[in-house]
Parts: structure tokens; C-alpha cells; sequence
RNA sequence: UGGGAUGUCGUCUAAUGGCAGGACACGAGAUUUUGGAUCUCGUUAUGGAGGUUCGAAUCCUCCCGUCCCAGCCA
């Protein structure tokens, strides 16, 4: 139960609006939809549903100089794609705007609204600031008949744009901002996409909002946190008016980790070209999710997950991924592709001999299918697959290695054949056991690995693209503050990966578009709506499989480079270190330490153990091998140092050491690095 | 430094004075013709300090952190 339905349900329990339960989804059509409407498509139409009550589709569409039509075509089009129906209740603000008109000259008659003539600088001026009251404008206290004169020559089209607006009076010295005598009408020549030329002035959102909410007999009109401080004056508007009081209720808007949600700078990313449009399947729109591959049920699915409430958040991107990956797991039918292709001749398998395997399309699933696969002498296996050198825990198909092609045979690893000018392994011979044909072995044998494989006689050429998230950092906004660099350095450069030559076995030959598969062991694809063509197929990985061995890959990676690379050894001066990329650099949790202990370890020769106060509510201690540097280590006492506070603690002879502090030198000489300044313990470092 | 919000596992979210629960992530194991899926088990949280109470995540006081607001955008 969120907090918005325990609303509704107390007003329920008193009888109000006689039990009627009426909201609406109100995008401004100046972009596409992401997965931040879809949290609010689904809780709109979602609390409609739950409590049989309606919900209504209408496009704010008060500022023609950002809308189009384009937008509005698109937002249709996802709000039913993601299983939405608004019915006969398609509306929109224009549709209001001579109602909304009268509303205003009806404030003004009350003494409620003024035609203000200051500029738009003099209005900021008059304003005031976060901490000082505004003033009047000088034009506050016109007669209302003269207000009614110049409101209805402003409609008429005779002043220019911005040199007047009219305003609510309200009162100047609210702490509130918005409260001080908002504008509520603008004059603004530009073509609206459905009003054409009728109108040169517009209500304001603050004002077109409640009126057209009013008119709808919204009850719950649900908006995002940022419009907190606006619900004074959306309350103001209905009262004074006297007509039916929506109540506005405020939640907190999706962030999703390594992406974007920001209209404005997802049109950026279009506008230069750095995404392919706005259904760019790295996009977190809704046409880019689409083509991605994405089913609308693993979207609403994931919006019931993250729930509703007024805390600023950050969801993990996995939440998504694992939602796509359930719903998807138990919809796609599985087939075999090499993406990075591998020759392997079956050397004992006739030349010019081709059979065929039934193996069904799901393995948890039979109402599936199944579906014929070619084989042959000369087969395709992944790169990947196939390691000359295989360290430890490795499954796969290595020299002398059995393992199994999926449905197939156990093969045999014979033979590597090289390129002889690059050293690059180009083929395997290999040998099948023709007893263990669909991959049991009749007396028993096991192997660790099973491959998937795809006839070279028959496969089906494709183009594959591997999408990785847009974003290197998790939390681009506060990154951008951090470091006061711009959201596009935070760009992932490798998030797309086109891999031509990619070998399909044929039953996908002329899948249609947006058809999804599960490629077995890679991940989840689906047929390109714009680029795939039925004689040159183009897929999209929507995202991989959950891959366990890629972890114990790289942790072994780092325990196998990092003694040798990263040890006491330190690397010759000017030799070359792998470049880095940001996001390796920011897993470092760096933090100022101030040393408050510092003592020789009896029977170490290189190290000092200190305690050191990194912000938390007990110092760490820290052994450092300095002891060279540091004869007397209580000369370092009150320093302030750099310490790795992420650093795995570590059991030394002398005790754990909890954590590292940077320190330059070379052979026994290294001294640490200390502020110019005294920050804070715990502060960052970066 | 004005006003408005908000702080619960690493993340998201429940618990309206009465056992801090779920999901993701992570870890261990079982199983497996996808290093997939499935199953079992596990680690980890009420921002801090006081107070009220038999009992506090919840009520009160103070402190701290974070977010939003000075468009004629929405």
C-alpha cells in the first residue's frame, strides 16, 4: 500500500467525491515518454483501476513553442503499447483555453488578477529573492475596468509579445515564491499545433493546471515532488474560482541509475546526434526500451517493484534488467547464434554429410515447440568459447578438451590451426564420439561445458548490436556537481557494439521486427523495427544473461594482476599502466584521515601502525610501510592524510590494517601525501 | 542564511505505539544438455542525541544530512 492510495482510501472511508476515484496522465507533448512516465502512466492509470474509477489522458499542451504534433502521436502510441486505455477521454489543455479565459476575466472582475506592464527583468527584480520579500508592481492596483480593457486588448492581439502579462494578486511578500503574484497569462505569437494563430496569449501551468484538472473533475491529480511549493497556489485558483477542488498529490520522480531523465537533455543527446533518435535502443524512453526489446509487462512489472513514495531515490538499473530478463525468460523461444565466429572442422565427420537435430524452442516449456537444426562437417563455434591457455575453473573447449554442442555431440579438441603472420587461432579441428548423438554419452561421461554451435552450411548471416548502459557513473547529476563536469563526459563510449558476420542458425530466417529470442547463453535479442530487412537481419541485445561466469572471471582477473601489477613492486618510472577508465577510478572511496596515533610495530621493519579519524565514529587503524621515512612515526601524529576507505581490510602479522594512506617515493622513501589545508576527516577526496 | 519536503539493509520499499518484513543486488549450496532457469540457505538497515511510554522506525524536543523553489517553461 503506497502513501497516495492510503490517501484515497481515508477520503473514501468519509464518503468523499460520493467514492469516485477520477486521475489523469498529463504530458506536455515537447518530447518523447521515458520510463519516468511509465512509473506514472502505471500509477495513474494503475489507481484508476483499483479503485474502478477513470483516468484520463490529457496533453498540457500550454506552451506551443516547445510542442509538436510528432509528440503527441508518440505519446499515444506508448501509453497503449505499454496496456493503457484512456477510452473516450483523450483531452487537451487548448481544448479549455476560451473557458480558461473567462475563468481569468472572472479573476480579475473579483479584484483577483491585474494586467501587469513591467518586464520580464522588472518582474524578477520586484520579486524579491529567496530571503527578501518582493514588492508591488506599480500596475497592482489598476480598476478592474481597466485590467478588463487591457486583458481583453492583450487576446486581441494588440501588444507585443512580453510587454505585458496579467498576474494573480496575491501577495509579494510570501515566502513562498510562487505566490507572489504569479503570471498567469503571457502573451506568445507562435503557431500552437492545434489552436493555429486563434490565440497570441497563453495561460500559465500554475493556472491552465487546476482549471483544466477542475474541468475534468479530477479528484487526485498526482504530479511530481518539484510541484510541492505550487500546490498553494493550485489550491488558490479552484477556491477562488468556486469550482471543483482536485486535490494535488506530490511523489517522487524515477531516477534510474546510468541513465538520464531529463527531457531536455534527452533531446540533446537527439539533437546532436549522439543517440540515433529518440527510439535509440540505449535511449530510457519508451520507443527506445520498445526497440530495444523490451515487453511492456516487464516495464509495468518493475513499476509495481519500485513502488511510490516522497523520498528522492535512485533505482538500480539490475531492478529493470531483472524484470526484462523474467518476463522475457519465459517468453522467448531459445536458438543458437555466434556472434563472434570460430571455424571448427569435425575432422571424422563426413565431408559433404548433413543431419539434422529436433531441439525445442524452450526447455521449461514444451506447449513451445521445437525446431530443426542443421549440422555438418564445418561448424561455427564463439571465440570466447575456445582458450589455447585456459586458466583454472574454465568449462570450455580448450587443446585436448571434450565438451558438448548443445543437442549434438561431444567433440574433441585435436588441433589449432594459426594465422602464421598474427599468431591468431583461425580454426579447430576437432573429432564428435557419434555415440552421443542429441549430447549423452552412453557410458556416463560427463563434461563440464556445453557450446552453443551453428552449421556453416546453414547459417544465416546477421548484424548484431550489443548494447551497454548510456552512462559510466551511476549517479550522472551529482557527478556533474562533484566534479563540475558536463553530463556528456559521463558518456560511455563503448555503449554500443556492432558486430557484422554473426552466424544464425536458419529458423530465425524472416523473423519480422521486433521479435525477440534468447540467444542461448548470451542474452536476450530481438529484430531491429528500423534497420532489419528479411535477407539482411538486423538484431538488438535488450540484455544478457545473468552471467556467472563473467564474475569469477573477473575476480580472478583482479587476483591474478593485481599482486603482480599493483604490489609493493612499484612500476619502473615511465612505465606504461593501463589506462583507466573514469568509472574505475571512481570505485576509490579516497577520504581525509587525520592521524591521531602513530607507533613503530615492534618486530616490522618497514611498518608504522597508525590510528587514523576518517569521520566515522571510530578511528581505523592503519598499518603503512613508511617506516624508513618516518623513524619517529609521531611526527605524523595531527597530520592530515589521504586514506582508501574501500579498501578490503586486510590481516597482517602486526594486526588489520583498515584501509590505506597514498603515499610517493621510491625504494624505502615514501612519504604521504598530505592537504594543502586542513579539510575535515571523512571529507572527500577525488 | 527564507519557505517547502525527506531520511529504514548496498538499492527500492513495507511495518499508522506491539516480532523491523519483501524484492533487487551480493554470498553459499543443490540441481542442470544454456556458467541460463529452478530450488534451499545466508549476510546486511530504522541519520544522531535526548525525552514520553510497560513498550518508539512510528509521538515530542534539539541537532545533522539530502532534495526542491527566485521562467513571461511544464
Amino acid at each position: 500500500m503506497d502513501f497516495i492510495r492510503a490517501i484515497i482510501n481515508e477520503e473514501l472511508s468519509m464518503g468523499k467525491h460520493g467514492g469516485r476515484v477520477h486521475t489523469r496522465f498529463p504530458p506536455e507533448p515537447n518530447g518523447y515518454l521515458h520510463i519516468g512516465h511509465a512509473k506514472s502512466i502505471c500509477l495513474n492509470f494503475g489507481i484508476a483501476a483499483d479503485y474502478n474509477g477513470l483516468c484520463n489522458l490529457r496533453f498540457d499542451d500550454t506552451n506551443p513553442s516547445k510542442e509538436d504534433q510528432e509528440y503527441i502521436d508518440s505519446i499515444m502510441e506508448d501509453v497503449k503499447w505499454l496496456g493503457f486505455d484512456w477510452e473516450n477521454r483523450l483531452y487537451y489543455a487548448s481544448d479549455y483555453f476560451e473557458q480558461t479565459y473567462r475563468f481569468a476575466e472572472e479573476l480579475i472582475k473579483k479584484g483577483l488578477a491585474y494586467v501587469c506592464d513591467l518586464s520580464a527583468e522588472e518582474v524578477r527584480q520586484y520579486r524579491g529573492t529567496l530571503t527578501e520579500a518582493g514588492k508591488d508592481s506599480p500596475y497592482r492596483n489598476r480598476s478592474v475596468e481597466e485590467n478588463l480593457d487591457l486583458f481583453r486588448r492583450m487576446r486581441s492581439g494588440e501588444f507585443p509579445d512580453g510587454s505585458r502579462t496579467l498576474r494573480a494578486k496575491i501577495d509579494m511578500a510570501s515566502p513562498n515564491l510562487n505566490m507572489r503574484d504569479p503570471v498567469i497569462y503571457r502573451i506568445l505569437r507562435s503557431t500552437h499545433h492545434r489552436t493555429g494563430d486563434d490565440w497570441c496569449i497563453y495561460p500559465m501551468y500554475d493556472y491552465a493546471h487546476p482549471v483544466s484538472d477542475s474541468l475534468e473533475e479530477i479528484t487526485h491529480s498526482i504530479c511530481t515532488l518539484e510541484f510541492e511549493d505550487h500546490r498553494p497556489l493550485y489550491d488558490w485558483c479552484l477556491e477562488k474560482l468556486g469550482i471543483f477542488r482536485s486535490r494535488q498529490i506530490e511523489f517522487a520522480r524515477l531516477n534510474l541509475s546510468y541513465t538520464l531523465m531529463s527531457k531536455r537533455r534527452l533531446l540533446e543527446l537527439v539533437q546532436m546526434g549522439i543517440v540515433s533518435g529518440w527510439d535509440d535502443p540505449r535511449m530510457p524512453t519508451i520507443a527506445g526500451l520498445r526497440r530495444r526489446g523490451c515487453t511492456p509487462e516487464a516495464i509495468r512489472a518493475f513499476c509495481d517493484r519500485i513502488g511510490v513514495a516522497k523520498k528522492d531515490s535512485m533505482v538500480d538499473m539490475a531492478l529493470l534488467e531483472f524484470h526484462i530478463r523474467e518476463d522475457l525468460n519465459v517468453r522467448t523461444p531459445r536458438i543458437m547464434a555466434v556472434l563472434e565466429p570460430l571455424k571448427v572442422t569435425i575432422e571424422n565427420y563426413p565431408e559433404g554429410q548433413t543431419e539434422e537435430f529436433d531441439i525445442p524452442f524452450h526447455p521449461d516449456d514444451p506447449s513451445m515447440g521445437s525446431r530443426a537444426v542443421p549440422f555438418g562437417r564445418t561448424l561455427y563455434i564463439e571465440q570466447d568459447d575456445f582458450m589455447e591457455n585456459p586458466p583454472p575453473k574454465y568449462f570450455r573447449l580448450a587443446p585436448g578438451r571434450e565438451v558438448r554442442l548443445r543437442g549434438a555431440y561431444f567433440i574433441t579438441c585435436t588441433g589449432v590451426v594459426k594465422d602464421p603472420q598474427t599468431g591468431l587461432v583461425t580454426e579447430l579441428r576437432c573429432i564428435y564420439d557419434p555415440s552421443t548423438r542429441g549430447g549423452d554419452a552412453p557410458d556416463g561421461r560427463k563434461v563440464k561445458g556445453t557450446l552453443h554451435w551453428v552449421s556453416a552450411a546453414h547459417a544465416v548471416p546477421a548484424q548484431v548490436r550489443l548494447y551497454e548502459r548510456l552512462f559510466l557513473v551511476e549517479n550522472i547529476g551529482s557527478e556533474c556537481e562533484r566534479t563540475g563536469r558536463d553530463y556528456k563526459d559521463f558518456l560511455n563510449p563503448d555503449s554500443l557494439r556492432t558486430l557484422n558476420g554473426c552466424m544464425l542458425e536458419p529458423s530465425v530466417k524472416g523473423a519480422p521486427p521486433l521479435s525477440r529470442y534468447q540467444f542461448e547463453r548470451q542474452g536476450y535479442f530481438c529484430v531491429d523495427s528500423a534497420d532489419s530487412k528479411p535477407d539482411s537481419l538486423v538484431f538488438n541485445r535488450t540484455v544478457t544473461l545473468r552471467d556467472s561466469w563473467a564474475k569469477v572471471e573477473k575476480t580472478a582477473r583482479v587476483t591474478r594482476e593485481t599482486p603482480k601489477a599493483a604490489s609493493k613492486k612499484s612500476p619502473a618510472k615511465g612505465a606504461p599502466v593501463p589506462e583507466i577508465t573514469f568509472d574505475d577510478f571512481a570505485r576509490l572511496d579516497l577520504r581525509v584521515g587525520r592521524v591521531l596515533e602513530a607507533a613503530l610495530v615492534e618486530g616490522a621493519d618497514k611498518l608504522v601502525k597508525l590510528l587514523v579519524d576518517v569521520g566515522e565514529d571510530r578511528p581505523r587503524q592503519i598499518l603503512a610501510g613508511i617506516r624508513r621515512a618516518y623513524p619517529d612515526p609521531a611526527a605524523l601524529v595531527g597530520k592530515r592524510v589521504v586514506v582508501v576507505a574501500n579498501l578490503k581490510p586486510r590481516a597482517m602479522k602486526s594486526g588489520t590494517s583498515e584501509g590505506m594512506i597514498l603515499a610517493g617515493g621510491s625504494g624505502d622513501d615514501w612519504r604521504v601525501c598530505t592537504f594543502d589545508g586542513e579539510p575535515e576527516p571523512g571529507d572527500k577526496v577525488s
